[in-house]
DNA sequence: TTGACAACATACTCGGTAGTATGTTCCTCT
DNA sequence: AGAGGAACATACTACCGAGTATGTTGTCAA
């Protein structure tokens, strides 16, 4: 991982144990991960306890050992990938790059994490519904709130920065929340019909976060620089 | 209904009762748009019959009589939505204008049919989820491949529309697939985020489909053509 | 008048599921 | 060594929800 630890404010938001730190609890991140997955592809109230069990060949008892109700492990998975989200952005958005230039890397960053964890982003889609419907109990509702905060502040992440572009080209927007919302609305969109290929999963998922970026920026227009690009040859992990 | 009875291949698809001919059996339309609100508040599977039945004020026996199961309830919906879909937009589509203007003007149709009939909608992103995950029997599973045909047959409206623009303003498109799919995420990002305010709604949703269409055509390289709005004035039902 | 059928309502079955209560194993610390 | 607890597995409860079976009411036709 190149941009290790450079204190980013993001312990502060997802506590001491990360959920990407496998280091302390092996299990419960296999939890997380084969949850995601079952999340995924049948939905949260489709998907039984037993079903992840099932999946991770262990048993109900394991599960509510780690997670006090279903409710909560889904809070996990969700907090987890939103973890995902910024780790991959957050780095780009403090550098001191020109902002054009910040704003596509950040979009190129965004895309391609999605692509790579689907799973989790597939939840966080699944999170929304869920707020937007009634949780049952109080304390449900209040952590449900605090993730959709955290999820705001993400995309106020993006709305910063695409109006940092917009005021330094002279670029008038509209509604600027309107524009961001569309802008992100692209890059997410491949949530919906993206599913990986054997083949070559790197350079297909290059091309594709290419191509979105670049209709994106068109969108507040802004054009795709390409140097944008560059940046993502190292950090290959596996 | 201003574009009416012009034999537009609709009734091929949706058969010789359409769901929005309230004449035939009114509890039926009943029980579709009271499920249609259900669904989208609590999704599908988290949605009971009795759930429908009580916000009906009737019982379950009584939905049953109309529907064999929860899952042709939820068809019947998404045919519903479809259905208005195809009818808000499919007429601009068909006439002579420019293929700029056709496509603005399909594009605002659109975004307004999304906003305005909001429940349909969702369960049409649901209807996309079920046919990834697994639906039980096979009849379910064919029926639901049938209604992705249909709305791939949508999308490939759009998808003419915009290789039209493209062609005759000679735009290069990257890959046009990807094109059309961020031109319509763009369109129906407001599923996520619009929820009507009571004022003026007409207005509003008027100035959110201008701003939407305005990104989307810039994504692709094209200017929005003012006249695009104006078709909207007349046709205000009740 | 009656009988047949549509349009429901009521009552019940039965499989699945969240959550709990209670073992069992192993490891660690003293 | 043994006491205690972490990390599970097993067994059970209680409820909910899809689907069904059967009852009730109105209506229309012969």
């Amino acid at each position: 991982m190149s941009v290790a630890a450079q204190s980013s404010g993001l312990e502060e938001m997802f506590g001491e144990q990360s959920s990407l730190n496998k280091s302390n609890s092996d299990s419960r991140h296999d939890i997380l991960v084969t949850a995601a997955n079952c999340f995924r592809e049948n939905g949260y109230s489709a998907t039984s306890i037993d079903d992840v069990a099932h999946a991770l060949k262990a048993t109900k008892g394991m599960i509510y050992h780690h997670f006090r109700s279903k409710a909560d492990l889904f809070f996990a998975v969700y907090r987890m990938g939103m973890e995902i989200n910024f780790r991959a952005t957050e780095p780009h958005a403090k550098g001191d790059a020109p902002a054009l230039l910040k704003l596509a890397r950040m979009s190129v960053a965004h895309s391609i994490a999605l692509m790579r964890e689907q799973s989790f982003q597939r939840v966080l889609a699944q999170g929304v519904a869920l707020h937007q419907q009634g949780s049952t109990t109080a304390a449900q509702r209040e952590t449900l709130s605090e993730l959709i905060d955290i999820r705001n502040s993400y995309e106020t992440l993006f709305r910063k920065a695409i109006e940092a572009v917009a005021e330094q080209h002279k670029i008038k927007l509209g509604d600027p929340s309107i524009a961001s919302k569309s802008f992100l609305a692209v890059l997410n969109s491949t949530v919906f019909w993206y599913s990986p290929r054997e083949d070559n999963q790197h350079a297909e998922q290059l091309t594709i976060a290419r191509e979105l970026v670049t209709y994106a920026l068109r969108g507040i227009g802004a054009d795709m620089p390409e140097e944008a690009l560059t940046f993502m040859e190292q950090d290959n992990d596996e």
